[in-house]
Parts: C-alpha cells; structure tokens; sequence
DNA sequence: CTATTTTTGTTGCGCGTGCAACTAGTGCAC
DNA sequence: GTGCACTAGTTGCACGCGCAACAAAAATAG
C-alpha cells in the first residue's frame, strides 16, 4: 500500500468517525429536545441560527446553508415553526422576491427554555463518545476548537 | 463569561462545526453515489462495513450501530439491497432469533465500482470544506486521525 | 420444568426530506 | 423598451426514517 492510498483510507476513516459522532450527538440532542420541549434538532438549530443574529432578520436561503437544508425542507420548516407562533415571515421591501425571518417572543422564550437540555445533553453525549477508544481522538479535537476563528456557519 | 460558560459555547461551536462538515459531505455524497451508482450514503456505508469484515458475518444489530440506523431502519435497508441481489440473508443455527447478513459477487462488484466515486467526492468535499475558514480547523484534524488507533466503529 | 424478563428482528403509521417542476421578481444585454 | 438568464421561494410527489407495538427465541429465576 503506498502513500496515496493511506490518504484515501485515512479521509476514509476520519469520516466514518465524523459520522459515527454525528450520528451518536444528534440522535441524543433529537430524543431529548423533541421529548421535553416538542421541537427537533434542526429546529433548534434554525431557531438558534436565528437568535444569533440578535434582532437581525434571516433570508430562507441562508436559514437553509445554515441547517444544511434543502429550500424544501425550508420552506415547510418555516411553516411549521410560524404555525406554532414561533417565528414570523416578512416580506422584504427592496427584494420583493426576498423573505425575512424573526423569532418571535414565544420563540425566544421556547429557544431559552430549551437551551439547557440542549447543552446538557450535548455535554453527556461528547463524554459519552469520549469514552469509545475509537472516536476520543476526534472528540478531543473538537474541544480544541474555538469559537473565535473564522465567520459564523450560515 | 465564566470559564464553565466558555465550555459550553466550545461545545456548542465544535457541535455545529461537525454538523455543517458532516452536512457538507454527506449531500455530496449522496448526490454522487445516487447518480452514478443507484445506492445512498447509507446503503454504501452498509456494504462497506459488511466487506470490511472480509467473509464475515454481520447481525442486524451490528449493522444498525454501524450505519447509526434505528432496528427497523436496518431491516428495511437489508431487504431493499437483497431485492436487488446485493446481499443475502443468512440464518443462524445457534441462535434461531440472529439473522447474518452477507455481501453477494454482485454486492462486492458494486462495491468495487462505487468505491472510486466515494473516495473521489470525499476529497473534493473535505478540500471544499477546508476552504471555509469556519471548518477547516476541524478538516485539518481530521486528516491527524489514524486508522490504527482504536476498533472499527460497528 | 414453568414463569418472567431480555434480546432480536419485523411491521403499521405518521412525518420530514430531497428532487424536479413551477411561479415570481431581479439584473443584464442590446 | 424587449428578451433572456439568474435568483428566491413554494408545491407535488415518492421515499426513507424513527417510534411504538409486535412476534419469536433465548436467558434467567423460582
């Protein structure tokens, strides 16, 4: 096996570990969120998205990039969460084509509420892979990312 | 901001780095081997973890922490690649509940043929990604992962 | 041996998703 | 101005998913 090929098994193995943590993060934070506060991940992470801009509006498109979404599922996403009062829809004046998105005061409320649960079951589920021989390494350079390098996902 | 306050929004910005990578490559991914192959991410994912055990069996229930699927998932995924012939259902004789499951010739040849494909797609996204400021802290510490340390993920 | 609990895999069901096709608005060429 | 390419967001449709309930076999208790 010569070089190139480590490096082709290497991206190959890095990636099943991504996905192997993925996969083991989400499916906690999903249970949890969606038993004690009735809103899925990607909600959430729409929701928090949203929040993160501090009283900036959203276009869909973006709201998508930052969920890794389609505009499908976008467009139905924004739906459900207006439905429940969550955010609000507002048509942009210069760009008749564009559309806003807000949270709104219930929204905010929810995305507090749920923040907890969010980051406490987080915090479980990365000790939890931690402590497989397999995915530690990758677990352990998460921790080393900061925050501070680099622009925001959306 | 407290230091346990940093460790929360570390966890928080790690979290949502690993997603948006693992969003990244993984719609990447599936859009390749969908097109060009007739197989999703997971179905590739399935019989490749089946090939890695090199003639092994593999119980549904291995094959569902492998692919990080629910039970009913995993049952539905192995009866569509056995409709197409790709793998077999085999049952065991010492435990009557267990079924193995193993990769057909005509699973091993697509296999061989997707292999390309996925390995080509995951470079370029991993490259692609490397490219946002934002996730390439996290790619370059997955090319410090070593395929040594550690058991396979299933 | 019989009763209970646990494990393994399968099905009914509702729901969220991506793709493709579509409408509507913008910007550019000329 | 008119025509054309492009972008933003929505809808029809088929499909894979998780959850809960289930059947069957094994392990455990008494």
């Amino acid at each position: 096996m010569g070089i190139a090929d480590d490096a082709v098994e290497i991206r190959a193995h890095g990636w099943r570990t991504l996905a192997a943590v993925h996969g083991l993060i989400d499916t906690a934070l999903e249970r949890a969120l969606q038993s004690e506060h009735g809103i899925s991940v990607v909600e959430y992470t729409v929701m928090d998205a949203l929040n993160r801009q501090d009283g900036w509006h959203m276009r869909m498109r973006q709201l998508a990039r930052a969920a890794a979404l389609s505009n499908s599922a976008t467009t139905r996403l924004v739906t459900r969460l207006e439905d429940r009062g969550l955010l609000t829809r507002i048509l942009c004046a210069d760009d008749r084509r564009g559309i806003y998105t807000e949270l709104t005061s219930a929204g905010m409320d929810l995305l507090t509420r749920a923040r907890p649960t969010h980051d406490a079951v987080l915090h479980q589920a990365l000790d939890e892979a931690a402590r497989s021989p397999e995915l530690a390494p990758l677990v352990g350079a998460l921790r080393g990312l900061t925050p501070a390098s680099g622009e925001p996902v959306g």
